[in-house]
DNA sequence: CGGGCGCTTGAGGCAGCTCAAGTCGTGTGG
DNA sequence: CCACACGACTTGAGCTGCCTCAAGCGCCCG
């Protein structure tokens, strides 16, 4: 909260461009209609902005609740663990996506949060969102909407799981990130995907070979392109056609 | 609206227990800490209480979202169709569960619900909990609880699609359901499925018949006992160790 | 330049699917 | 009220897609 006082006060610092008004994904990541003066109260609900290296961690299972995350650039993996210690991976979490919002229901975090590579967060304090929710409805409004977004995501994700072969797991997978990682850069139609393969399988329910395996032979349809980490999306339409 | 003045009204009526404040399920539907008054408040959001026989839609998807539904009694799958024409499950939901949630993101059903057996829902339009919302905070808050939940449920069936074998999925199902179904009757540890094996392999993503084969090894292992429809859970602890 | 991790590709095995047959339970119509 | 018919379920047999194990390659970083 001291905080933000700070950087108000440093209005042509460089600095600024870390806060709410320059931030490159804010429509994404509270897309309310902001004007400036609602900007400002954004900004007060945002109490740190972390940069994470990969392999750090944003929050643990078990956890108190107190933050919601918006990721400003970078990417996210969210995951559980399975009873016999191996972990599932419920999400990967791009730039402008909002995560925590499980944790809202019995105030405690139901997964661990790691980052994939070099990641910036705002952290915004749920109380005060809660708070301020009062003064701009339009934000509880969008927490809402959010949620709603994320149920939905997860139940196709579900239906996906439940009917589809490897094949069009792996596609469905990819068009996915094409829709959720292309916003910025759509004239160029290549993904950098930023986890592994057997992160992939793992979330796909998969082994890393199939995924491999998989890749290759919609490499050899003409529809991707593989390139280590880097995938063409040579035929979007094929690919959508295979996600069901 | 009207409706309810007249419930009201008669106050002695054996009709009168469709209302709130007799139902038996209100404290899991909207399970805010209601005060007389506010109960009269929320009377008001419940525009009708449909009686749908097994088979008939609560809603499609493609409608436009107006209402969530509280269930009072019976048994609603919600579905998508894949391409290919087949529906693929994405849940099943009891007396005290609140279904639509999903939709308020698009203002849109995302998928259809279907009654599995006699159902009764009261069906509470949505613009009216956002205005009542200003007046009780506690339903808003609510509403952000279990759809939090509704996404921790969502995401924990995820890491089961992706881990689990045939038996797991199934005997994790089954524990789930005995959560869920048996707060009314505890003493009896027998669940009466109102879905078919061929429903439940859909959601779990396996054919109908290892879903019975299953059931068959998990009664040979004396840990359920099989009757048609009937489940009777003789050892809940190995039900639940088997559930990662 | 060397080591290690991530990735690809091959070979064999098994879990779960498909196809098929038969039983049981329920609801419906005579 | 009974008989029939159909849908739901169980169980068996064979097949296949994915997993596991294994070997080799290539990229990245120290």
């Amino acid at each position: 909260m001291s905080l933000t006082k700070k950087i108000d006060s440093r209005v042509i610092s460089i600095k600024d461009f870390s806060s709410c008004s320059y931030c490159s994904v804010r429509r994404l990541c509270l897309p309310v209609s902001v004007e400036k003066e609602e900007v400002s109260i954004i900004e007060e609900l945002v109490s740190d902005r972390p940069q994470l290296k990969k392999g750090e961690y944003l929050f643990h299972v078990g956890e108190k609740f107190q933050s919601l995350f918006a990721i400003k650039s970078g990417a996210v993996k969210t995951f559980g663990s399975t009873r016999d210690g191996r972990e599932q991976i419920t999400g990967f979490h791009f730039a402008g996506e909002l995560i925590g919002l499980d944790a809202i229901g019995n105030n405690m975090h139901n997964c661990n949060a790691v980052a994939l590579e070099k990641t910036v967060v705002c952290a915004m304090s749920y109380d005060d969102i809660e708070g301020i929710s009062t003064q701009i409805p339009s934000i509880q409004h969008e927490i809402t909407r959010l949620m709603s977004k994320e149920i939905r995501n997860d139940e196709e994700m579900l239906m996906a799981m439940g009917s589809m072969r490897a094949e069009q797991r792996v596609a469905c997978f990819l068009f996915n990130l094409y829709r959720r990682l292309l916003s910025g850069n759509k004239e160029t139609l290549t993904v950098r995907l930023p986890m592994t393969r057997e992160e992939i399988g793992n979330y796909l329910g998969l082994s890393l070979e199939t995924v491999s395996r998989r890749m290759s032979s919609l490499q050899d349809d003409g529809i991707i392109n593989v390139n280590n980490r880097l995938i063409a999306l040579l035929d979007i339409d094929a690919l959508e056609k295979l996600c069901v």
